[in-house]
DNA sequence: CAGATTAATCGTAATATTGCAATATAACAA
DNA sequence: TTGTTATATTGCAATATTACGATTAATCTG
């Protein structure tokens, strides 16, 4: 099928799956590094330093700008990207929850 | 295509992308809260507490066994599955060095 | 205005993922 | 052994994702 049954899980599931997701191709992390590392915001030579198509950047740019990761700000015929901070913040709320589950009960493996 | 381009990545890009795929899917993030919760070790009473066929949550554990954040342990005719504690701390490692991003920078947006 | 530059979008091809029914396998129980 | 139970595997069908060339839209430059 390759359609996910979203409606049997919960909004916080789908939430974390949908947040973990972006970040589930290499493209995207390189992005947000990049971003990241650059004090400046970045516009295409996103496309020169990862080197796949801009077409192809431009879409997980899109991706990104989707769940709320980055912001775009068009600047003459070019687009400064950057992390929206806030949603980052955000983001990493929900899945710092997640990964600190408690590992110390007793396991039968 | 479908495929990515993983050749132009680093490998820690990739190991990172690898694991966030993992949790991309609301199946997987049930199964591993489950698994949390669950004081005792589980075998296929997921199927129940999910709403998916035992074909399609068997494809999951072993997607989740494949990264290995879960062991199995052959009890009779069931399978006992947990966590991996020390690979979720291993993994819990790589998650946190990408979350915790300085975000104080100045942004142009 | 006519190029030139930059990024988004469209269309398409190849591959991946999700889900399930059906079947296979393995271990127990009688 | 035969039957039962639990899980894995196989083989599809439907949809999603990744990637790119070509085109479009928007803005700048001369």
């Amino acid at each position: 099928m390759g359609i996910t049954k979203s409606e049997i899980f919960t909004e916080q599931q789908n939430q974390l799956a949908l947040l973990a997701k972006t970040f589930g191709h290499p493209a995207r992390v390189a992005i947000l590094q990049y971003l990241f590392n650059i004090n400046t915001c970045v516009c295409g030579d996103l496309v020169e330093e990862i080197g796949l198509a801009q077409a192809t950047i431009s879409q997980h740019l899109k991706e990104l700008k989707n769940v709320g990761l980055i912001k775009g700000n068009v600047e003459g015929t070019s687009v400064c990207y950057c992390i929206d901070t806030e949603k980052w913040t955000e983001m990493k709320q929900i899945m710092n929850d997640f990964l600190n589950q408690d590992t110390s009960k007793e396991n039968c493996c």
